[in-house]
DNA sequence: AAGAAACATTGATCAAGATCAAAGCGCGAT
DNA sequence: ATCGCGCTTTGATCTTGATCAATGTTTCTT
C-alpha cells in the first residue's frame, strides 16, 4: 500500500524539488491511475510508449518472445519508473506481482511536457542512463554467466532493492515465483531450483516457503556470482 | 575517413539545428579528439563516463567479465553516439574495428552544458532510450534465442546499418572478426562459424573471404532470426 | 610472389542446462 | 484443520553448444 497518494508520490521521488505549480498540474491531468492486480497485466503499451511509475507494490516488464517464451527484462519495486514500449521487435506487458499502485503516462507528451523545464529533463535522462547502465550489466550476466553466477547475481541484486540487513543476515520475500526468475536468467525453471538448493546445501542461502530468503555470506555469493572479490 | 572535420559532423548528426554560437564553442572547448586505430583500445572511461561520438570507422563497445570472458555489449559504426560507462560491476573499453575518427567527452560537464538547452537534452534523452531499447532487444536475444536465430538476428541487424541492397540483394562487408560476433551473441568462435557454415548452405547467405557477405532472402532469414514472418 | 601469422573452418568429444516425468510442499479456500 | 491446486523440487535422459584439437584459408609483410 502507498502511504500517500501515487500521484504525490511521483513528484516526490521523481520530480526535481523546484517544478512549479503549472507543470505540476500538467502531469496530473496527463496521469492515469491504475492499481495493479497481483498476477494480471496492469499494463500494455497500445500505440505509444507509456511511461510508468510504480508508487506500491512491484512489477515485471516481460518481452514476448516467439513461441511462448518469455524474457522478463527487469523487474520494478516501489519508486521506480519504467518505460513500456510500444513496439519494437517484441511486445512488452508490464504484469504485477503484487497488488500495487501505479501511474502512467503517454510518453511523447509526457516528454513534450518535460521538456518545459530543463532540470526536469536532465532527471528523466539520468534515469533512462541509469536503466541503460543496468541493462548492459544484464548483457553481460545473459551472454556470459553460468546458472550458479546467474542466480547468485540476482539474489544479490534483489539484496539491494528489497532486502532487510540485520545481524549480518539479509533478508527478504521474493515477489516473483521461480518461473519469473527463470525468464529473467534465461533459465529453466527447474534449473533456478536446482541452484537454489546447491546454495542451500553450500549454507550461502536458508528459504522459508516459497518466498522467503536469507542470506548469510553475502561476500561469498559475490564470488559465486563471478563478481570480483574486492568489488571495489 | 571522414568527409569533414569530426566536430562538424558532430554538430550536424547529434546536435539539433538550433545550438548557439557560445554552446557550440562551449562543446568544442570539452571535446576531445582521436584517432582510432584498427585492433586497439580507443577508449576506457579512467574516473569518468565518456561520452564518443564516433565520425567515421566502426568500434566495439566491451565489457570485461571475469575470467577473460568478454562481452560485445554493442557495435558502433559512423555518427553513433555512445555512453562509454567509467565502472559498473564491470569495466568497459571501446575498441576500434577500423581506424577511424572520434572525439569524446568527460560526461558531468557534457551532460551539464547540455543541460542550457532543453531541446539537446531531448535530443540526448532520445538517443539514451534507443540505446536503451536495443539493449533491451539485445537481452532477449541473449536470454532466449538459440545459436541460428541469434546469427540471423544480428546480421540481418548488421543489414539495418551497412548493407547495401541492389537487385533484391544486400551486400556488406563486416568489420568485425568471428570472435567479435561470438563475443557479442554470448556463443563460441566455433558455434559461428557453424551457423555460418549451415547458412551458406542453405543459400541464405554467401560469403566472399573473411568479411563479405551477402544476403539473398530477407524474409527467409527472418524466420531463421524467429522473428514473425510478417513482422508489421 | 612467398611466407608467416592470424583468423576461420571442421571434426570429435564433453558438459551444462533443457526437457520430460514424477513426486513433494506451501498456501489459499472451504 | 483439511483439501486441493499450483508451485517447487527432484530425478532421468537428451540436446545444444562448449571445448579440445587439427586443418585450411585470408591477409599482411617483406
Amino acid at each position: 500500500m502507498a502511504l500517500y497518494d501515487p500521484f504525490d508520490r511521483f513528484i516526490d521521488e521523481v520530480l526535481p524539488p523546484d517544478v512549479g505549480k503549472p507543470l505540476l498540474s500538467g502531469f496530473r491531468a496527463l496521469s492515469r491511475r491504475l492499481n495493479a492486480v497481483k498476477g494480471t497485466p496492469a499494463l500494455t503499451a497500445n500505440g505509444s510508449d507509456q511511461v510508468a511509475f510504480l508508487a506500491s507494490g512491484s512489477t515485471k516488464l516481460v518481452a514476448h518472445a516467439t513461441r511462448g517464451r518469455e524474457q522478463v527484462v527487469s523487474f520494478q519495486f516501489a519508486d521506480d519508473l519504467v518505460l513500456v514500449p510500444a513496439r519494437n521487435a517484441h511486445d512488452y506487458t508490464l504484469t504485477a506481482l503484487e497488488d500495487g499502485e501505479l501511474i502512467h503516462f503517454n510518453a511523447d507528451p509526457f516528454f513534450t511536457l518535460a521538456g518545459e523545464q530543463t532540470g526536469l529533463v536532465m532527471v528523466l535522462m539520468a534515469r533512462a542512463y541509469d536503466s541503460l547502465a543496468h541493462c548492459r550489466e544484464k548483457s553481460i550476466t545473459l551472454g556470459r554467466a553460468s546458472a550458479q553466477e546467474k542466480l547468485a547475481g540476482f539474489l544479490l541484486h534483489m539484496a539491494t532493492r528489497i532486502g532487510e540487513t540485520k545481524a549480518g543476515k539479509t533478508h527478504m520475500n521474493l515477489p516473483m515465483s521461480r518461473s519469473d526468475i527463470a525468464d529473467a536468467l534465461g533459465l529453466s525453471i527447474e534449473t533456478v531450483s536446482r541452484q537454489f538448493t546447491i546454495l542451500r546445501d553450500q549454507d550461502l542461502l536458508e528459504t522459508s516457503g516459497r518466498s522467503g530468503i536469507t542470506l548469510g555470506d553475502l561476500n561469498a555469493l559475490n564470488e559465486r556470482a563471478g563478481h570480483l572479490p574486492a568489488n571495489a
